[in-house]
DNA sequence: TATGAATGAGATTTCATTCAT
DNA sequence: GATGAATGAAATCTCATTCAT
């Protein structure tokens, strides 16, 4: 007892920004442990004596990062759409060209490529129902602003329903987001890229 | 033949064909309640006790009917799949033809309306980690006959790579089928139908 | 339901003694069943449900004949005992003789090799504590003329401790019927009997 | 060092070693609760809300300890076999010899006597069918040198079938100890070790 | 900050017993 | 008499969360 509170003295006080960047490291570190956890088990089944043990630290430790179990969960959802929205740029101006089309084609499915499990993941949580209404709300938030340039672009190209044309574009992705996390290895991924390009992006203008 | 047949009346158990009956209405009655149930609050999340009291029984009857929780499960699944699979009409000659692909399509689309619950639940237990593994080999078995003659469809028609075409398609009507049942009110299903027809099936052959 | 109510008029009625033997025999299947059931899986682990199947009857029927689980318990206990009794002589005149001691021990053994599956219920139901002290009573006024007769017979014979010589010679038996029922193919009953014998029946008086 | 040396004290978990002190003192005080309780309800009966009430925790706790209710069965089995073989000192070079046979029958009735529970559970528990069958093995590995070695004292002291004598005397101890167990105010002790040791420790050599 | 023992609510499942037919 | 669907209490076990250290 006496010798780790001597151990204590020596220890000169941290500065409140290194311990905010100690403290932020370690929520990394349980969020990482946790994607892979709750991607292999699912959320419900993976518990947090395990989700401790992935992340080497002790279940207790778990409680001083986050407040519950579900808010791990948000904190990896959050994660995964900041991560994907920060390697997006947005096209300037607002509006959206060919060039920015493409570009976001590609990202949407190398996103998948590069991190199958967080995907895998945000699936299956995201088609909870329960968690699906949480989210509902901040995913429409975020996704308005492309779905208007969208929306601008394919009237601008003189697309017949070009509301229709962005609903079907989404559910298209979505649903190449969906197969490649199901089975990543055999899915062609560039001839798809090809073929959706080929569909999607209007290269003559009326 | 009046108060003296009364009396003389036995009391006699049901027979084996009432049983029968009564039986498997008591099962879809279960099933159902399972169904609204578990959409509603995912699989894990709702307990047995919540279903035996949504379907207006006790905890332990449920087990007369299922033997387990996850055997209520595959049961709605099988019930999914049949369901789906009854109304489609196989190409004859097993050769896929245009007609039945626009047939396809559309049933695509109308199934997820007609039965937005079973579909939404589908889909959340379908995305879950270990479910999904088991239910896998069941499915290619199922879609395997389909694959192979969107493959030689889209041979004959000179496609330049069946096969990726065939996983595009697939990919698209997973992805409208998931956008259908996350918001199916303002979904633009007839017009987006019409894309689908316009670009998956090939009226010219080369 | 009209045609049964018909088969009934014309079946003449039981006399009440033939009710009786039905009723007897019929509890005699189930505890034939019982015994079996309860032997092999323990009487905790033994459901109505199985032991029904055993007997080839159905659940509900089971409580037309006893009360509860634990009466079928009890009657089996009691035709053990009453079985094994009914076997043994009383020697005359209430007066143990070297005779009737080997008969005794004779018969002690035999009975235990002539129906292992019940004794093997009997051990393992009558050391559950709670099951034991239903019982002790009972066993103790059944027990009690013949330990009488022990008593006398040795202190006739002038041994020196007759009431240790008689709780010996029970445990003595207790502990080869034991054995008998965990092992009866190897246990070497002859010998045994004859070891038995030579110590406990005093062939010479003082 | 000393108001401030208070408040500079860490709050820190247990070392390791404490830890397993406890650790293996609530284990203790578990498997304590648990004789006594199965002893007087026997294994089925006794639940593991009674146990945690017994022993003054939380239910939850008891499968922090032991893994299932079985497990606690085994360990308490476990300690009761390995308790009496410490107390046993085996005849040097394995070979029985007439004092250490005396010693022998003087402590397996000590034995009962001192801990009457834990042989009475030990009866109740072992003739139990399903849990017999899972100790059968072990009991035979540890009880075959003793075999041995009363096989061949009865062979050397020239009586006429060794073997049947061998099983004779187990079951005789057996008996007594399962009497003992029942009745241990009212056994006569020393009576029947008297008797006991008269008949099975052979004085002369042929 | 870090630990993991402890809690207690709640989950799934079993089963003796009842009762309408 | 005979059936087995139905009940509901209770059993085993899990786990998110708290808290003394």
């Amino acid at each position: 007892m006496t010798d780790r509170s001597v151990n204590l003295k020596i220890m000169s006080p941290r500065t409140k920004e290194q311990l905010e960047v100690l403290k932020a490291e370690k929520r990394e570190k349980i969020i990482e442990a946790a994607i892979e956890l709750f991607a292999l088990q699912g959320f419900n089944n993976a518990s947090i004596s395990q989700l401790a043990k992935q992340a080497g630290i002790s279940k207790g430790l778990v409680y001083t990062y986050f407040e519950s179990k579900e808010e791990i969960l948000r904190a990896i959802m959050h994660d995964v759409r900041e991560k994907a929205m920060s390697r997006y740029e947005m096209p300037p101006e607002g509006k959206m060209t060919d060039e920015s089309l493409i570009r976001l084609i590609d990202l949407s499915i190398d996103l998948v490529l590069e991190d199958v499990d967080h995907i895998k993941l945000y699936f299956s949580i995201f088609t909870q129902p329960h968690v699906f209404n949480l989210m509902l709300e901040e995913m429409w938030e975020q996704a308005a602003p492309l779905m208007k340039m969208f929306y601008e672009y394919y009237e601008e190209k003189g697309v017949e329903d070009p509301m229709a044309m962005m609903r079907y574009f989404s559910a298209t992705i979505d649903g190449i987001q969906m197969h490649l996390v199901l089975d990543p290895k055999n899915f062609p991924v560039e001839q798809v890229k090809k073929l959706v390009i080929n569909q999607f992006v209007i290269k003559k203008e009326k």
